[in-house]
DNA sequence: CTCTCTAGATAGTGTCGCTATCCAGTGTTG
DNA sequence: CAACACTGGATAGCGACACTATCTAGAGAG
């Protein structure tokens, strides 16, 4: 297959796909002359999960990560899941109070040592923004949100080794990044849906 | 209050408050002469709610609509969740099928007339990206997600009505944009924990 | 032999969230 | 009352990002 007719099956345009090798995150083809090089499904694959990365906010040097990881994933569940996690987590500044973090995970049943450091400080400055911006979760719903949050972690795990190594690795490394905007969507349709058996619907 | 007081208590730049006002993010101070303004405490929370967007991905157009919301909330709460999730979810393009999305909605105990059309198109958007990655959610996971995010929801509405009514304002505009960091990063937490405790623990 | 396609390199585009500079007018200080 | 930092307002520029456009020299197909 020649750049063009990969451009076709994939949908993305042929300098964008020539951006993405440059970029490292398209394996090249297999070459057959210096000026020839030829593509396979892989690539159709490749591209579908690099855009989908991209859409997603992931940004081109987080997806160089995640494929990073595609192609050699660390044979320990927990590494391959710190390692995706890692991929698709911004880089957050470190002079975090981690307190109010630490104990909510210890709430969640966990402690510092289950957890890649990048992540306690990914809560950490999620709760900074909430106070910088005034606002504080009321104790009731942070509890919710550590329940159901916990028991959907365990459902996800649970799921994922009925399939084989490699769709594991595909599941956890895009299933982070890519499950995300379907959680907020679905916790957005529930509100609304809640709302509106609480309250009668307004004028959609 | 004069401008270089408010940047101090605000933390924010001068420079940057002056574009703030002009992309009508912060109303004007109370003027005082034609080149003089003075500033309240109105205008340091605003600043901290619009950094907080901003720094949540929202952008400069999110924030004018979110405080839009804010300044001139309708009365009643389904609508007001409605603009609130309106401001913050980017427009998409409406070729989706929807067909998916209005099943899950149904799952959940739902239809299309409790929601407004553009979260259902969000949901719709967010199953197509993962298609397109060629990712597909396993059934019993989707469950866990209707089910947990269902009782997430009822919890947060549940512990809204406590609060003022302008509070509620706030969190529920507020809450939509920033809580949602708060949560991916809890689940990522929270699969951590579950993986450890089912894996043991690599090397952080 | 021509015509299209290819890899590769380099430079340019559009958007976004600021940031820098300038200006004339103001309040404050000595 | 004079010097001077500061103000609101306008305009222009910057840096990051994800492409996109243009060029060149070489392949390959008819």
């Amino acid at each position: 297959m020649r750049i063009s007719e990969l451009s076709a099956q994939s949908g993305v345009p042929v300098p964008t796909i020539k951006y993405y090798l440059r970029e490292k995150l398209l394996p090249e083809g297999e070459r057959s002359s210096p000026t020839q090089a030829s593509y396979g499904v892989a690539h159709v694959q490749r591209l579908g999960v690099i855009r989908a990365l991209v859409d997603a906010g992931v940004g081109i040097a987080g997806v160089r990560k995640v494929v990073g990881v595609l192609e050699e994933p660390p044979e320990n569940p927990y590494d391959l899941l710190g390692a995706a996690n890692a991929a698709v987590t911004p880089e957050v500044s470190s002079d975090l109070d981690l307190t109010a973090a630490l104990a909510l995970l210890e709430r969640m049943g966990g402690s510092a040592e289950h957890c890649f450091p990048d992540q306690v400080a990914a809560v950490a400055h999620a709760l900074a923004t909430l106070d910088r911006a005034g606002f504080t979760v009321p104790d009731a719903v942070m509890d919710a949100y550590l329940e159901h949050l916990g028991a959907l972690a365990e459902a996800e795990l649970a799921a994922t080794p009925d399939t084989s190594i490699e769709d594991a690795v595909r599941y956890v490394v895009l299933g982070t990044a890519l499950v995300e905007p379907l959680i907020l969507a679905l916790r957005r349709v529930a509100e609304q849906v809640a709302a509106s058996r609480r309250f009668g619907s307004g004028a959609p």
